[in-house]
RNA sequence: GGCGUCGUAGCUCAGAUGGUAGAGCAGAGGACUGAAAAUCCUUGUGUCACUGGUUCGAUUCCAGUCGAUGCCA
């Protein structure tokens, strides 16, 4: 029996399983997981909240007994949750399963929580509840305008190259600037932080008319499952961050009858659609992930079994 | 069968008293550092149903054909 000792000299590696929603990220991984008899952890921001679960497509029940997961419904949409919390949730986790295994799994949709874990981000000041609502009432009274000038004042570096258009950028770079007293720009230093642990990114992918068409199979046994049922138990909660995610926004506009049922779900459809898009730019700007069809589980296996990657530097 | 209305971008529709056309949505591309399933940016050439006629010029006017729809029979 061979028993690779749980010495320095033999990194810990995380493997990381990405891809579009709806592309089977869940299944592979599982798979994956059993081969190396190790642990799931999620970055998917959604799945993290437990009032949620069928509209975030969340591994069955004997999925996650097959395979241990970790962050899938530990939190509730009432609690305060950020990347930054997760990154430290999640090193933490490693910690702990790095102390059993060599080999854990990370897999999501959420490109910025998956980097987060993989080369962390910056320490910035988390929101300020006061501060936060004292400038979204700034935005309300003077638009865009009244913080381009706040910002222009406070940050004149990011002022120039922020996206002008967008109010949440800006008024977080005013919420950094203001809590700090320095500025937001100064704070970005955008340097990876050091692991202790080497990543493999694994992108999962599908053409388009395939993916489309999962996503409407998917939405669609969603609905048989009772989706309908969840977001009306969650109507009262309607405005909390966390509910502002497809699947559930669409259907809180049929319950309040801006829409029809059938309309509500061709939009999560459509939703769907736009989001899985949104993280295939996303990903293809990250030229670590090697990518992998969903199915071919084949080369997958190959590479993993060949252990080459665990010699690359990283 | 008769009379009327309509037929313009993948969809819903606007428009030009005749000089080959534009919105919304969808689609496509992009950005992204504590709200990220979020938030935001860019992007519109299409036999203007078909066939003739009038005209320097028709998608626009006229006639016919086809299709949709409404009313009357």
């Amino acid at each position: 029996m061979t028993v690779i000792p749980m010495t320095t000299d033999v990194p810990h590696q995380l493997i990381v399983i990405t891809g579009p929603t709806a592309v089977g990220k869940t299944s592979l991984t599982i798979q994956i997981a059993r081969h190396f008899f190790t642990e799931i952890i999620s970055a998917d921001s959604r799945q993290f909240y437990k009032e949620m679960r069928i509209g975030t497509a969340r591994p069955s029940k004997t999925e996650m007994k097959a395979v241990p997961h970790h962050f899938i419904g530990h939190l509730s949409i009432h609690d305060p949750y950020n990347v930054s919390r997760f990154e430290n949730d999640a090193l933490s986790k490693l910690e702990d399963l790095f102390s059993k295994h060599h080999i854990v799994l990370l897999t999501g949709g959420a490109g910025l929580y998956i980097n987060a874990v993989c080369s962390g981000i910056d320490e910035l000041p988390d929101p300020d509840d006061s501060l936060r609502e004292g400038l979204k009432e700034l935005y309300l009274k003077g638009g865009i305008a009244a913080l381009l000038d706040r910002l222009k004042d406070l940050d004149p570096d990011y002022y120039r190259t922020v996206d002008r258009a967008n109010p949440k950028r800006l008024m977080r770079a005013l919420e950094v600037c203001i809590t700090t007293g320095q500025t937001y720009t100064s704070l970005r230093k955008n340097k990876p932080k050091p692991r202790d642990f080497r990543v493999i990114k694994i992108g999962l992918f599908r053409d388009k008319e395939d993916l489309a068409k999962r996503i409407s199979d998917r939405t669609d046994a969603m609905m048989a499952e009772g989706l309908l049922d969840e977001v009306k138990s969650l109507y009262p909660f309607r405005h909390l961050n966390a509910l502002n995610t497809v699947g559930y926004k669409e259907l809180f506009q049929c319950i309040d009858k801006e829409i029809t049922l059938s309309q509500a779900v061709e939009k999560i459809k459509t939703n769907t659609r736009r989001y899985a898009k949104r993280q295939m730019t996303w990903f293809r700007k990250d030229e670590d992930i090697r990518w992998f069809h969903a199915d071919d589980v084949e080369g997958i296996s190959r590479m993993l079994d060949a252990g080459c990657w665990m010699l690359d530097a990283g």
